[in-house]
DNA sequence: ACCGGAGCCTGTTAGC
DNA sequence: TGCTAACAGGCTCCGG
């Protein structure tokens, strides 16, 4: 269970925010080096390398897919991020202290007139990932229909359902299904569509599916909007962030009433997950 | 196709 | 009070 000063798990709506947070100071900036404590962050290709090849690279366009941000470069590389457990990302001025967790640092080429700043990759986990690849699908190639497309609509999802049989909340979790939803969300939308997350995935109804279609949607743009009206915290480096446990109906609530009925909320463990629902609004 | 477990990390917390 | 061990969680890899 997060604690108060853990920041919530970066799932799609974080990242969004991220993302556009990061539109204004960052597009059209040229990076000049790249620093890290920890190499491991560069998973593709060694720090070493990457180092060279990302130094005089001007950033072009800022974008997302599932979990990952996308930095499309102006020579067609594309520096790709994933934050995992506890990645945070901010530019920030230079002359401001590096907090413990800042591992990794992109540095830019100052702007005329203006201090200095960086980009700064903060993970205390240390569970994040960097790439810096010619061509984006050599990272992103397995992953599942963008859940807030307009592309991904109710009768593609019920394809996708059609002949799996799996636990549909491990199906939810699996990035090559769906991208972008993480545990909470996945508690969230199952609990909105009074599905219980034990529930094998061929035996929803016609009716399930279309809730849990919906709810996948709706949490998913309430986390935007929420983390949105948040959205300048993420450039400061206290860490502290949005009202997480206001909107959140069962994640990190057990034993609490349900919102709905009352009932407690109950926890169980599932495919090693900390898995939330209300016993008696989800069948 | 699907599941379970180990491993990667470290701050927090439960247990002694 | 102070220590240690367990735990959480996204993802990948391995074995069943």
């Amino acid at each position: 269970m997060p604690g108060q000063h853990t920041p919530p798990m970066p799932e799609l709506p974080e990242v969004e925010t991220i993302v556009r947070a990061l539109r204004a100071p960052l597009i059209g900036r040229t990076f000049t080096g790249l620093q890290s404590d920890w190499p491991r962050h560069c998973a593709l290709p060694p720090l070493e390398e990457m180092q060279q090849r990302i130094a005089g690279q001007q950033v072009a366009a800022i974008s997302r897919r599932g979990k990952f941000l996308i930095f499309e470069l102006s020579s067609g590389d594309a520096l790709i991020i994933h934050l995992r457990m506890s990645g945070h990302l901010a530019v920030v001025p230079t002359d401001q202290p590096r907090h413990r967790h800042d591992h990794t640092i992109f540095q830019l080429a100052p702007l005329p007139g203006e201090v200095p700043h960086e980009l700064r990759f903060r993970d205390q986990r240390k569970f994040g990932r960097i790439y810096l690849v010619g061509d984006p699908n050599e990272i992103l190639d397995g992953l599942g229909p963008e859940p807030l497309d307009d592309s991904f609509t109710l009768p593609e999802f019920e394809a996708n359902l059609r002949g799996r049989k799996r636990v549909i909340k491990s199906l939810l979790l699996d990035q090559s299904f769906l991208a972008g939803v993480g545990n909470i969300y996945a508690d969230e939308a199952l609990y909105y569509a009074g599905v219980r997350p034990t529930r094998k995935s061929d035996t929803l109804t016609p009716e399930e599916m279309a809730a849990l279609y919906d709810s996948i949607r709706r949490v998913l743009n309430m986390g935007i909007e929420r983390e949105g009206a948040s959205i300048d915290l993420y450039l400061k480096p206290d860490g502290s962030k949005g009202d997480m446990q206001n909107a959140v109906a069962v994640y990190g609530r057990a034993g609490r009433p349900c919102l709905k009925c009352g009932t407690p909320i109950e926890r169980i463990t599932l495919n090693g997950r900390g898995t939330h629902f209300c016993p008696a609004c989800q069948k």
